[in-house]
RNA sequence: GGAACGGUGGCAGAGCGGACAAAUGCAUCCGCCUUGAAAGCGGAAGGCUCAAAAGGCCCGGGGGUUCGAAUCCCUCCCGUUCCGCCA
């Protein structure tokens, strides 16, 4: 959520920032969160007074009674009562306005950092590093989608997963099910040095998904189990960044970093027919998340240092990679700068997402409450959090795929894996 | 799922219709003492809102009773313990 206290003494500086992102129907939405604002205020400022004065009253009550001057107590309680009345529907008015201010705070994006690129679309996107590891040239045998390399090794078997769950629900086997925890493990394993792993819980509350901002405008890409009124998590970040919700920190105890593996769901309810076979789109995958909250003078540090880890995963394994920062037009709801690490997939050629990393700034600190306090000052501010996929499973298994397929048909497994896959060196096919 | 007991400031914990934003202890900050520190002594200090003062709001959430609610009533949520069920 962006400061409403910013939206009301620099409204053309908000203006300014959100009009970057390109959408015009924002612009009328802030007006509207301006006017709220100015009405809320103005029905505070009305109902105070009515309770300031009934409190007044209450005391003067209490005196009198005590005092056994029943008469003038009477006379005051009447007045009292008469007030009630406007305070009541002051209260009411003030209800339904705060509701409808906060609901319209809570679909506004972010606004982006003033380094953000401007672009109107995901065309815009700036490269920043690379390609790196790319080879000079592929040869034929690469140039095989993975679902037909792994087909051809029997390692996937999503004709069964969707029998089990339906459409875009994958299932992989034999050395491609340890291939996905190897590559968590290394994952976990390579940032385990600075940050503490946690295994949160897959299934949170309505207010958890709001604070990172899947809620309430993304509800329809999200599983909901509306019986218990909870929500799978499409992805760890949003555990994570709830971890501190409500809590206020001190400042010596950040940044604080914590790094997640979990299963992630989604509906992917916008792509439905994009990308249906093998392993570039489904219902549920997973993820090793890395995430640190932060005063807002190391965020950008930590953003850099997010990025690098990221990178230094892809990295290792020796896929060709690059980076792209995303742009004002193409920047998510919640993000304030973000960077996105593409490997190249010779079989599907194309470029894939396997990891987003970005800052947040206080947005979703403000939505989760989550505080700190600067030692030996008064009051408290909020913590700003950030936050990237460390390895997507399916994407990179899917590379791993493409980019290493002998002639013979063999995959060739990363050496960094080789220990969490039993010292397998290589994928053979069967028989 | 059933029963009992709880939910109060950064933490622990009193208060149980009016003088309560709330005792006390720990932690924090500032003095004094000390070469320095600890201990001791004295003092300061909750959060949110408002440009600020004044004012208002906050004792798990919501609703009610009352002139007045941390305190009484209803309801929901959460926790602990016991029982039931169960990887």
């Amino acid at each position: 959520m962006i400061d409403v206290r910013l939206l009301r003494n620099e409204p053309h500086l908000v203006k300014a920032a959100l009009a970057r992102r390109g959408k015009p129907e924002l612009l009328v939405q802030l007006d509207t969160a301006i006017s709220l604002d100015e009405q809320v205020r103005d029905i505070t400022a009305r109902r105070d007074t009515i309770r300031a004065r009934v409190n007044e009253l209450s005391k003067l009550v209490g005196t009198a009674r005590r005092n056994g001057d029943n008469d003038e107590a009477e006379k005051l309680q009447a007045e009292s009562r008469s007030l009630g009345d406007d305070e009541k529907s002051l209260a009411e008015s003030f209800e339904t306005a705060q509701g409808q201010l906060r609901d319209v705070m809570l679909r506004l994006p972010n606004l982006p950092h003033p380094d953000a690129p401007d672009g109107a679309s995901d065309h815009d996107n700036p490269l920043v590093i690379g390609p790196n590891q790319m080879p000079a040239s592929f040869t034929e045998h690469q140039r095989m989608p993975h679902w037909e390399i792994a087909d051809a090794l029997g390692i996937l078997d999503n004709e069964r997963a969707v029998k089990l769950s339906g459409a875009m629900f994958t299932m992989q086997r034999g050395a491609g099910a340890m291939l996905s925890r190897a590559l968590c493990q290394y994952a976990l394993d390579m940032n385990a040095d600075a940050f503490e792993e946690i295994r949160p819980p897959s299934l949170v509350t309505t207010a958890t998904l709001t604070a990172t901002g899947q809620l309430p405008k993304f509800a329809e890409d999200a599983y909901a189990i509306e019986r218990d009124d909870l929500w799978c998590i499409p992805t760890a970040e949003a555990p994570l960044t709830s971890m501190y919700a409500g809590e206020v920190l001190d400042d010596a105890q950040l940044p604080l970093r914590l790094m997640a593996y979990s299963s992630c769901y989604r509906r992917e309810a916008g792509s439905a027919g994009r990308d249906t076979r093998g392993m570039l789109r489904a219902h549920e995958f997973d993820k090793v998340e890395i995430f640190a909250l932060s005063t807002p003078e190391t965020a950008d540090e930590l953003l850099i240092e997010l990025r690098d880890r990221a990178e230094r995963l892809i990295a290792g394994l020796g896929l060709p990679y690059r980076i792209i920062e995303i742009c004002t037009g193409d920047m998510g709801q919640s993000h304030h700068r973000s960077f996105d690490i593409e490997v190249y997939a010779p079989g599907c050629d194309n470029w894939l997402e396997v990891s987003s990393v970005s800052w947040f700034s206080d947005y979703q600190g403000r939505r989760a409450d989550i505080r700190y306090r600067k030692t030996g000052e008064k009051g408290t501010h909020i913590a700003n959090t950030l936050n990237g996929s460390a390895l997507a499973v399916p994407r990179v298994w899917a590379a791993i795929m493409e980019n290493f397929r002998e002639a013979d048909g063999s995959v060739i497994i990363p050496e960094v894996l080789r220990p969490y896959m039993r010292g397998m060196d290589r994928i053979s096919p069967r028989g």
